[in-house]
DNA sequence: TCTGGGGTCCTAGGACCC
DNA sequence: TCTGGGGTCCTAGGACCC
Protein backbone atom coordinates (compact mmCIF):
# COMPACT_ATOMS: atom_id res chain seq x y z
CA UNK A 1 0.00 0.00 0.00
CA UNK A 2 1.76 3.22 -1.19
CA UNK A 3 -0.23 6.25 -0.03
CA UNK A 4 2.85 8.04 -1.41
CA UNK A 5 1.82 7.15 -5.11
CA UNK A 6 -1.74 7.41 -5.58
CA UNK A 7 -3.18 6.34 -8.54
CA UNK A 8 -6.19 8.04 -9.89
CA UNK A 9 -8.98 5.95 -11.84
CA UNK A 10 -9.29 8.27 -14.62
CA UNK A 11 -6.32 8.67 -16.39
CA UNK A 12 -5.81 12.36 -15.85
CA UNK A 13 -4.76 12.75 -11.99
CA UNK A 14 -7.11 15.35 -11.03
CA UNK A 15 -6.59 19.02 -9.79
CA UNK A 16 -8.96 20.31 -7.06
CA UNK A 17 -8.46 23.83 -6.00
CA UNK A 18 -10.68 24.87 -2.79
CA UNK A 19 -11.03 28.38 -2.17
CA UNK A 20 -11.93 29.67 1.59
CA UNK A 21 -12.29 33.74 2.10
CA UNK A 22 -10.48 35.10 4.91
CA UNK A 23 -12.92 36.26 7.55
CA UNK A 24 -15.72 37.23 4.66
CA UNK A 25 -18.26 39.44 6.06
CA UNK A 26 -15.41 41.40 7.91
CA UNK A 27 -13.46 41.35 5.17
CA UNK A 28 -16.43 42.54 2.79
CA UNK A 29 -17.34 45.51 5.07
CA UNK A 30 -12.67 46.58 4.95
CA UNK A 31 -13.31 46.23 1.95
CA UNK A 32 -15.90 48.79 1.45
CA UNK A 33 -15.05 51.36 3.82
CA UNK A 34 -11.40 51.55 4.13
CA UNK A 35 -11.92 53.27 7.63
CA UNK A 36 -12.31 50.11 9.05
CA UNK A 37 -9.21 48.47 7.32
CA UNK A 38 -6.50 47.08 10.01
CA UNK A 39 -9.40 48.01 12.96
CA UNK A 40 -10.79 45.35 14.99
CA UNK A 41 -14.57 44.41 13.75
CA UNK A 42 -17.23 42.59 14.24
CA UNK A 43 -20.35 41.61 12.13
CA UNK A 44 -23.49 40.23 13.74
CA UNK A 45 -25.06 43.48 16.05
CA UNK A 46 -28.56 42.89 14.61
CA UNK A 47 -28.55 39.43 15.96
CA UNK A 48 -26.65 40.17 19.11
CA UNK A 49 -24.04 37.55 18.69
CA UNK A 50 -21.02 37.86 16.64
CA UNK A 51 -21.46 36.65 13.35
CA UNK A 52 -18.27 36.87 12.10
CA UNK A 53 -14.65 39.01 13.61
CA UNK A 54 -12.08 40.51 11.32
CA UNK A 55 -8.31 39.07 11.90
CA UNK A 56 -7.68 41.86 14.41
CA UNK A 57 -10.38 41.30 16.26
CA UNK A 58 -9.85 37.94 16.59
CA UNK A 59 -6.42 38.63 17.59
CA UNK A 60 -7.97 40.14 20.25
CA UNK A 61 -9.74 37.57 21.38
CA UNK A 62 -12.93 37.59 20.00
CA UNK A 63 -14.53 34.61 18.63
CA UNK A 64 -17.61 33.26 16.66
CA UNK A 65 -21.13 33.09 18.42
CA UNK A 66 -19.44 35.24 21.37
CA UNK A 67 -22.31 37.81 22.28
CA UNK A 68 -22.15 41.43 21.49
CA UNK A 69 -22.45 42.83 24.99
CA UNK A 70 -19.55 40.15 25.74
CA UNK A 71 -17.30 42.10 23.27
CA UNK A 72 -18.47 45.67 23.72
CA UNK A 73 -17.70 44.98 27.38
CA UNK A 74 -14.17 43.33 27.61
CA UNK A 75 -12.65 44.99 23.93
CA UNK A 76 -14.18 48.53 23.62
CA UNK A 77 -12.32 49.11 20.85
CA UNK A 78 -14.23 46.47 18.53
CA UNK A 79 -16.20 48.18 16.13
CA UNK A 80 -19.76 46.58 15.68
CA UNK A 81 -21.37 46.26 12.88
CA UNK A 82 -24.87 45.13 11.37
CA UNK A 83 -24.61 42.14 9.01
CA UNK A 84 -25.74 43.17 5.36
CA UNK A 85 -25.95 40.04 3.62
CA UNK A 86 -26.67 41.51 0.25
CA UNK A 87 -23.63 42.98 0.25
CA UNK A 88 -21.71 40.02 0.85
CA UNK A 89 -23.73 38.00 -1.72
CA UNK A 90 -22.33 40.61 -3.99
CA UNK A 91 -19.28 40.53 -3.09
CA UNK A 92 -20.04 36.21 -3.54
CA UNK A 93 -21.34 36.62 -6.90
CA UNK A 94 -18.15 38.97 -8.13
CA UNK A 95 -15.73 36.16 -6.50
CA UNK A 96 -17.07 33.40 -8.50
CA UNK A 97 -17.08 35.54 -11.98
CA UNK A 98 -13.90 35.59 -11.35
CA UNK A 99 -13.27 31.66 -10.78
CA UNK A 100 -15.63 30.73 -13.67
CA UNK A 101 -12.81 32.60 -15.76
CA UNK A 102 -10.31 30.66 -15.03
CA UNK A 103 -12.66 27.06 -15.55
CA UNK A 104 -16.42 26.53 -15.83
CA UNK A 105 -16.14 23.95 -13.61
CA UNK A 106 -17.03 25.97 -10.32
CA UNK A 107 -18.71 24.96 -7.61
CA UNK A 108 -20.41 27.37 -5.19
CA UNK A 109 -19.94 25.28 -1.72
CA UNK A 110 -21.56 28.35 0.34
CA UNK A 111 -21.04 31.91 0.18
CA UNK A 112 -17.41 32.25 0.99
CA UNK A 113 -16.25 28.82 -0.53
CA UNK A 114 -15.79 27.18 -3.61
CA UNK A 115 -13.83 24.22 -5.50
CA UNK A 116 -12.93 24.51 -8.97
CA UNK A 117 -11.68 21.68 -11.33
CA UNK A 118 -8.61 23.01 -12.98
CA UNK A 119 -7.71 19.86 -14.10
CA UNK A 120 -5.61 20.28 -17.21
CA UNK A 121 -5.47 24.08 -16.98
CA UNK A 122 -1.06 24.24 -17.05
CA UNK A 123 -0.48 24.11 -20.28
CA UNK A 124 -3.18 26.49 -21.77
CA UNK A 125 -2.28 28.91 -19.19
CA UNK A 126 1.99 28.51 -19.69
CA UNK A 127 1.71 28.23 -15.67
CA UNK A 128 2.02 25.52 -12.59
CA UNK A 129 -1.19 24.85 -10.72
CA UNK A 130 0.65 26.67 -8.62
CA UNK A 131 0.42 29.74 -10.23
CA UNK A 132 -2.84 29.30 -11.40
CA UNK A 133 -3.88 29.46 -7.52
CA UNK A 134 -1.37 32.57 -7.09
CA UNK A 135 -3.04 34.51 -10.24
CA UNK A 136 -6.39 33.73 -8.71
CA UNK A 137 -5.54 35.34 -5.04
CA UNK A 138 -4.15 37.93 -6.54
CA UNK A 139 -7.38 38.86 -9.18
CA UNK A 140 -9.14 38.61 -6.26
CA UNK A 141 -7.58 40.94 -3.64
CA UNK A 142 -7.23 43.26 -6.85
CA UNK A 143 -10.09 43.50 -7.60
CA UNK A 144 -12.57 43.02 -4.67
CA UNK A 145 -10.05 44.04 -2.27
CA UNK A 146 -10.10 40.72 -0.19
CA UNK A 147 -7.94 38.13 0.38
CA UNK A 148 -8.75 34.15 0.61
CA UNK A 149 -6.78 30.98 1.03
CA UNK A 150 -6.62 28.39 -1.52
CA UNK A 151 -5.54 24.46 -1.60
CA UNK A 152 -5.04 22.42 -4.49
CA UNK A 153 -4.84 18.51 -4.42
CA UNK A 154 -5.91 15.63 -6.12
CA UNK A 155 -9.49 15.51 -4.32
CA UNK A 156 -11.74 17.60 -2.90
CA UNK A 157 -11.23 16.65 0.63
CA UNK A 158 -7.01 17.30 0.64
CA UNK A 159 -7.83 20.71 -1.15
CA UNK A 160 -9.72 21.04 1.72
CA UNK A 161 -6.70 20.56 3.86
CA UNK A 162 -4.39 22.13 1.92
CA UNK A 163 -6.31 25.67 1.87
CA UNK A 164 -7.00 25.31 5.63
CA UNK A 165 -3.03 24.37 6.38
CA UNK A 166 -2.40 27.94 5.69
CA UNK A 167 -4.59 31.12 6.87
CA UNK A 168 -5.44 33.78 6.26
CA UNK A 169 -4.24 34.63 2.45
CA UNK A 170 -2.36 31.14 2.29
CA UNK A 171 -1.71 28.59 -1.10
CA UNK A 172 -1.17 25.56 -0.36
CA UNK A 173 -0.32 22.41 -2.45
CA UNK A 174 -0.42 18.97 -1.97
CA UNK A 175 1.16 17.10 -4.48
CA UNK A 176 0.47 12.94 -4.88
CA UNK A 177 3.86 12.62 -2.84
CA UNK A 178 3.71 14.80 -0.36
CA UNK A 179 -0.05 14.17 1.14
CA UNK A 180 1.63 11.86 4.40
CA UNK A 181 3.72 14.71 5.19
CA UNK A 182 -0.23 16.97 5.97
CA UNK A 183 -1.80 14.02 7.77
CA UNK A 184 0.54 13.16 9.63
CA UNK A 185 0.12 15.83 12.29
CA UNK A 186 -3.82 16.42 11.26
CA UNK A 187 -6.26 15.25 13.92
CA UNK A 188 -8.56 12.95 12.37
CA UNK A 189 -11.61 15.24 13.75
CA UNK A 190 -9.99 17.92 11.24
CA UNK A 191 -11.14 16.39 8.23
CA UNK A 192 -13.92 17.10 6.27
CA UNK A 193 -16.90 15.00 6.76
CA UNK A 194 -15.35 12.87 10.11
CA UNK A 195 -17.76 14.85 12.55
CA UNK A 196 -17.34 14.63 16.65
CA UNK A 197 -19.05 11.26 16.89
CA UNK A 198 -16.95 9.50 14.15
CA UNK A 199 -13.74 11.34 15.93
CA UNK A 200 -14.82 9.53 19.09
CA UNK A 201 -15.02 6.09 17.44
CA UNK A 202 -12.06 6.51 15.56
CA UNK A 203 -10.31 7.23 18.75
CA UNK A 204 -11.60 3.82 20.10
CA UNK A 205 -10.04 1.77 17.58
CA UNK A 206 -6.87 3.55 17.61
CA UNK A 207 -7.49 6.18 15.05
CA UNK A 208 -5.80 9.58 15.93
CA UNK A 209 -4.78 11.13 12.83
CA UNK A 210 -5.57 11.48 9.16
CA UNK A 211 -2.98 9.51 8.75
CA UNK A 212 -3.71 7.05 10.76
CA UNK A 213 -7.05 6.54 9.13
CA UNK A 214 -5.74 6.36 5.30
CA UNK A 215 -3.17 4.00 5.83
CA UNK A 216 -5.76 1.11 7.34
CA UNK A 217 -6.21 -1.14 4.96
CA UNK A 218 -9.78 -1.27 2.50
CA UNK A 219 -11.12 -4.16 4.16
CA UNK A 220 -10.70 -2.27 7.57
CA UNK A 221 -12.59 0.60 6.24
CA UNK A 222 -15.27 -1.22 4.80
CA UNK A 223 -15.86 -3.28 7.63
CA UNK A 224 -15.94 -0.44 10.28
CA UNK A 225 -17.49 2.20 8.56
CA UNK A 226 -20.48 3.24 6.51
CA UNK A 227 -19.85 4.41 2.79
CA UNK A 228 -19.56 8.07 2.99
CA UNK A 229 -16.65 7.24 5.34
CA UNK A 230 -15.38 4.54 2.65
CA UNK A 231 -15.25 7.37 0.20
CA UNK A 232 -13.61 9.72 2.33
CA UNK A 233 -11.13 7.36 2.86
CA UNK A 234 -10.43 6.93 -0.92
CA UNK A 235 -9.85 10.85 -1.19
CA UNK A 236 -7.30 11.08 1.63
CA UNK A 237 -5.21 8.50 -0.32
CA UNK A 238 -5.81 10.85 -3.67
CA UNK A 239 -8.69 8.92 -5.35
CA UNK A 240 -11.23 11.90 -6.45
CA UNK A 241 -14.41 9.93 -5.80
CA UNK A 242 -16.21 13.89 -5.36
CA UNK A 243 -16.92 15.10 -8.18
CA UNK A 244 -16.99 19.31 -8.68
CA UNK A 245 -20.35 19.90 -9.47
CA UNK A 246 -21.19 23.10 -11.08
CA UNK A 247 -24.45 23.28 -11.60
CA UNK A 248 -26.45 26.39 -9.79
CA UNK A 249 -27.87 26.00 -6.22
CA UNK A 250 -31.70 26.74 -7.33
CA UNK A 251 -33.86 24.01 -5.76
CA UNK A 252 -34.29 22.86 -2.31
CA UNK A 253 -35.41 19.27 -1.02
CA UNK A 254 -36.72 21.09 2.62
CA UNK A 255 -37.37 24.72 3.65
CA UNK A 256 -36.85 25.20 7.14
CA UNK A 257 -37.53 28.28 9.74
CA UNK A 258 -36.56 28.06 13.29
CA UNK A 259 -36.34 30.30 16.24
CA UNK A 260 -34.94 30.65 19.59
CA UNK A 261 -36.88 32.92 22.24
CA UNK A 262 -36.50 32.94 25.93
CA UNK A 263 -38.07 30.12 27.42
CA UNK A 264 -42.00 30.44 28.16
CA UNK A 265 -44.78 28.21 28.95
CA UNK A 266 -47.46 30.68 27.28
CA UNK A 267 -49.44 28.44 25.03
CA UNK A 268 -50.55 31.42 23.06
CA UNK A 269 -46.81 32.66 22.46
CA UNK A 270 -45.33 29.24 21.54
CA UNK A 271 -47.97 28.55 18.56
CA UNK A 272 -47.70 32.43 17.87
CA UNK A 273 -43.94 31.62 17.02
CA UNK A 274 -44.70 28.38 15.31
CA UNK A 275 -46.91 30.45 12.98
CA UNK A 276 -44.30 33.24 12.55
CA UNK A 277 -41.74 30.44 11.48
CA UNK A 278 -44.63 28.64 9.11
CA UNK A 279 -45.28 32.25 7.67
CA UNK A 280 -41.68 32.77 6.87
CA UNK A 281 -40.82 29.31 5.36
CA UNK A 282 -43.92 29.57 3.37
CA UNK A 283 -43.01 33.07 1.76
CA UNK A 284 -39.79 31.13 0.92
CA UNK A 285 -41.26 28.92 -0.84
CA UNK A 286 -43.33 31.15 -2.59
CA UNK A 287 -40.58 33.02 -3.91
CA UNK A 288 -38.66 30.00 -5.45
CA UNK A 289 -41.98 28.85 -6.55
CA UNK A 290 -42.27 25.50 -4.16
CA UNK A 291 -45.35 23.79 -3.04
CA UNK A 292 -44.90 21.55 0.13
CA UNK A 293 -46.79 18.15 0.08
CA UNK A 294 -45.42 17.55 3.82
CA UNK A 295 -44.85 20.22 6.82
CA UNK A 296 -42.75 19.06 9.57
CA UNK A 297 -43.36 21.26 13.11
CA UNK A 298 -41.57 20.89 16.04
CA UNK A 299 -41.11 22.36 19.89
CA UNK A 300 -38.10 22.26 21.73
CA UNK A 301 -37.97 22.32 25.62
CA UNK A 302 -35.80 24.08 27.82
CA UNK A 303 -33.89 20.90 28.26
CA UNK A 304 -33.49 20.53 24.71
CA UNK A 305 -35.55 18.06 24.42
CA UNK A 306 -37.72 17.81 21.01
CA UNK A 307 -41.26 16.74 20.08
CA UNK A 308 -42.26 16.91 16.71
CA UNK A 309 -44.99 15.74 14.01
CA UNK A 310 -45.35 15.40 10.60
CA UNK A 311 -48.06 16.67 8.95
CA UNK A 312 -49.12 15.42 4.78
CA UNK A 313 -51.61 17.50 2.89
CA UNK A 314 -54.18 16.46 0.78
CA UNK A 315 -53.09 19.34 -1.61
CA UNK A 316 -49.64 20.35 -2.03
CA UNK A 317 -49.49 24.54 -0.48
CA UNK A 318 -47.00 27.08 0.44
CA UNK A 319 -50.09 28.61 1.99
CA UNK A 320 -50.39 29.46 5.64
CA UNK A 321 -54.36 29.76 5.37
CA UNK A 322 -54.25 25.64 4.05
CA UNK A 323 -51.77 24.85 6.43
CA UNK A 324 -52.10 26.65 9.96
CA UNK A 325 -55.70 25.04 11.06
CA UNK A 326 -53.66 21.52 10.39
CA UNK A 327 -51.04 23.15 12.38
CA UNK A 328 -52.95 23.80 15.29
CA UNK A 329 -55.01 20.43 15.52
CA UNK A 330 -51.64 18.65 15.74
CA UNK A 331 -49.76 21.48 18.17
CA UNK A 332 -52.50 20.85 20.46
CA UNK A 333 -51.68 17.22 20.17
CA UNK A 334 -48.12 18.31 20.85
CA UNK A 335 -47.89 20.98 23.05
CA UNK A 336 -47.84 19.92 26.86
CA UNK A 337 -49.09 22.26 29.62
CA UNK A 338 -46.80 23.66 32.38
CA UNK A 339 -43.54 22.79 30.29
CA UNK A 340 -40.89 25.41 29.31
CA UNK A 341 -40.59 25.87 25.70
CA UNK A 342 -37.23 27.48 24.29
CA UNK A 343 -37.88 27.36 20.34
CA UNK A 344 -40.16 26.29 17.51
CA UNK A 345 -39.59 25.03 13.93
CA UNK A 346 -41.55 24.38 10.89
CA UNK A 347 -39.82 22.43 7.77
CA UNK A 348 -41.64 22.21 4.65
CA UNK A 349 -40.81 18.91 2.50
CA UNK A 350 -41.34 16.91 -0.69
CA UNK A 351 -41.57 20.16 -2.46
CA UNK A 352 -43.10 20.04 -5.85
CA UNK A 353 -42.38 23.38 -8.69
CA UNK A 354 -45.18 25.10 -8.97
CA UNK A 355 -45.44 26.22 -12.18
CA UNK A 356 -45.55 22.19 -12.89
CA UNK A 357 -48.26 21.39 -10.26
CA UNK A 358 -52.01 21.45 -12.04
CA UNK A 359 -54.55 21.30 -8.83
CA UNK A 360 -57.42 18.78 -10.17
CA UNK A 361 -60.83 19.90 -10.64
CA UNK A 362 -61.71 17.46 -7.97
CA UNK A 363 -59.96 19.08 -4.66
CA UNK A 364 -61.47 22.39 -5.78
CA UNK A 365 -59.25 24.28 -8.02
CA UNK A 366 -61.16 27.23 -7.79
CA UNK A 367 -60.48 27.74 -4.18
CA UNK A 368 -57.34 26.81 -4.90
CA UNK A 369 -57.24 29.73 -7.53
CA UNK A 370 -58.18 31.81 -4.80
CA UNK A 371 -55.70 31.29 -2.47
CA UNK A 372 -52.95 31.61 -4.72
CA UNK A 373 -54.10 35.03 -6.20
CA UNK A 374 -54.43 36.04 -2.53
CA UNK A 375 -50.94 35.59 -1.68
CA UNK A 376 -49.51 36.99 -4.75
CA UNK A 377 -51.45 40.35 -3.38
CA UNK A 378 -49.69 39.93 0.13
CA UNK A 379 -46.55 38.89 -1.37
CA UNK A 380 -47.16 42.14 -3.50
CA UNK A 381 -47.29 43.76 -0.44
CA UNK A 382 -44.90 42.91 1.52
CA UNK A 383 -42.61 43.72 -1.02
CA UNK A 384 -43.66 47.16 -1.16
CA UNK A 385 -44.09 48.24 2.49
CA UNK A 386 -42.46 45.46 4.26
CA UNK A 387 -43.12 42.20 5.60
CA UNK A 388 -45.02 42.87 8.64
CA UNK A 389 -47.52 44.70 6.75
CA UNK A 390 -50.19 42.01 6.94
CA UNK A 391 -49.85 38.89 8.95
CA UNK A 392 -52.20 36.34 10.51
CA UNK A 393 -54.29 36.81 13.59
CA UNK A 394 -52.44 34.13 15.52
CA UNK A 395 -48.94 36.46 15.48
CA UNK A 396 -50.83 38.75 17.66
CA UNK A 397 -49.36 37.67 20.75
CA UNK A 398 -45.81 38.28 19.38
CA UNK A 399 -46.63 42.03 19.15
CA UNK A 400 -46.01 44.55 22.34
CA UNK A 401 -48.25 47.07 22.79
CA UNK A 402 -50.87 47.99 19.83
CA UNK A 403 -50.05 46.97 16.73
CA UNK A 404 -51.61 49.49 14.88
CA UNK A 405 -48.67 52.03 16.28
CA UNK A 406 -45.89 49.73 15.68
CA UNK A 407 -43.62 50.54 12.88
CA UNK A 408 -44.22 52.25 9.87
CA UNK A 409 -47.54 51.91 7.37
CA UNK A 410 -50.41 50.26 8.22
CA UNK A 411 -50.98 47.00 10.12
CA UNK A 412 -53.54 45.02 9.03
CA UNK A 413 -54.13 41.87 10.58
CA UNK A 414 -54.97 38.88 8.64
CA UNK A 415 -58.27 37.51 9.95
CA UNK A 416 -59.95 34.95 8.48
CA UNK A 417 -60.84 35.56 5.44
CA UNK A 418 -63.66 33.89 3.60
CA UNK A 419 -62.93 32.69 0.26
CA UNK A 420 -66.09 31.82 -1.61
C1' DT B 1 -17.69 25.41 22.63
C1' DC B 2 -23.83 23.33 27.10
C1' DT B 3 -25.76 24.21 21.82
C1' DG B 4 -28.00 29.69 16.34
C1' DG B 5 -30.11 28.70 11.91
C1' DG B 6 -30.42 26.31 7.37
C1' DG B 7 -29.36 22.53 4.75
C1' DT B 8 -28.01 17.39 2.71
C1' DC B 9 -27.22 12.50 2.65
C1' DC B 10 -27.25 7.75 4.53
C1' DT B 11 -29.04 3.73 7.03
C1' DA B 12 -31.82 0.64 9.73
C1' DG B 13 -36.09 -1.26 10.27
C1' DG B 14 -40.99 -1.87 9.49
C1' DA B 15 -44.87 -2.55 6.19
C1' DC B 16 -46.32 -4.65 2.30
C1' DC B 17 -46.18 -7.59 -1.78
C1' DC B 18 -45.13 -11.71 -4.55
C1' DT C 1 -52.90 -22.13 6.71
C1' DC C 2 -47.95 -22.33 7.47
C1' DT C 3 -43.07 -21.58 6.12
C1' DG C 4 -39.38 -19.49 3.51
C1' DG C 5 -37.20 -16.06 0.68
C1' DG C 6 -36.71 -11.74 -1.64
C1' DG C 7 -37.80 -7.10 -3.26
C1' DT C 8 -39.50 -2.25 -2.75
C1' DC C 9 -41.10 1.69 -0.46
C1' DC C 10 -41.39 4.63 3.36
C1' DT C 11 -40.05 6.73 7.71
C1' DA C 12 -37.37 8.03 11.66
C1' DG C 13 -33.27 9.37 13.09
C1' DG C 14 -28.30 10.00 12.93
C1' DA C 15 -24.36 12.53 11.31
C1' DC C 16 -22.29 16.13 9.11
C1' DC C 17 -21.60 20.66 6.76
C1' DC C 18 -21.31 26.08 6.65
Amino acid sequence: MSIERPISIQGLPKAILHLDADAFFASCEQAVNPELRGKPIVVGKERGIVTAASYEAKALGVQRGMLIGEVRRKFPDVIVLNSDYEKYSLFSLRMFEILRSFSPIVEEYSIDEAFVDITGLRRPMHASYEEIGLRIKERIKRELGITVSVGISLTKVLAKIASKHKKPDGLTVIPGREIHLYLKDLPISEVWGIGPNTASFCEKLGIKTALDYAKKPEEFIKKHFSKPFYEIWLELRGTSVYPVNPEPKNTYKSISKALTFPPTEDKNLVFAHLSLNLEKACFKARKFGFLAKKVIFFLRKQDFHTLGMEIKLSSPSAYPVDILPLLREAFEEVFEEGALYRQTGVILLDLISKSGFQPSIFDGSTKAEKISKLYEVIDDLARRYGRSTIFPASLFPLLKGNPLKRGRGLKIPLLPIKLY
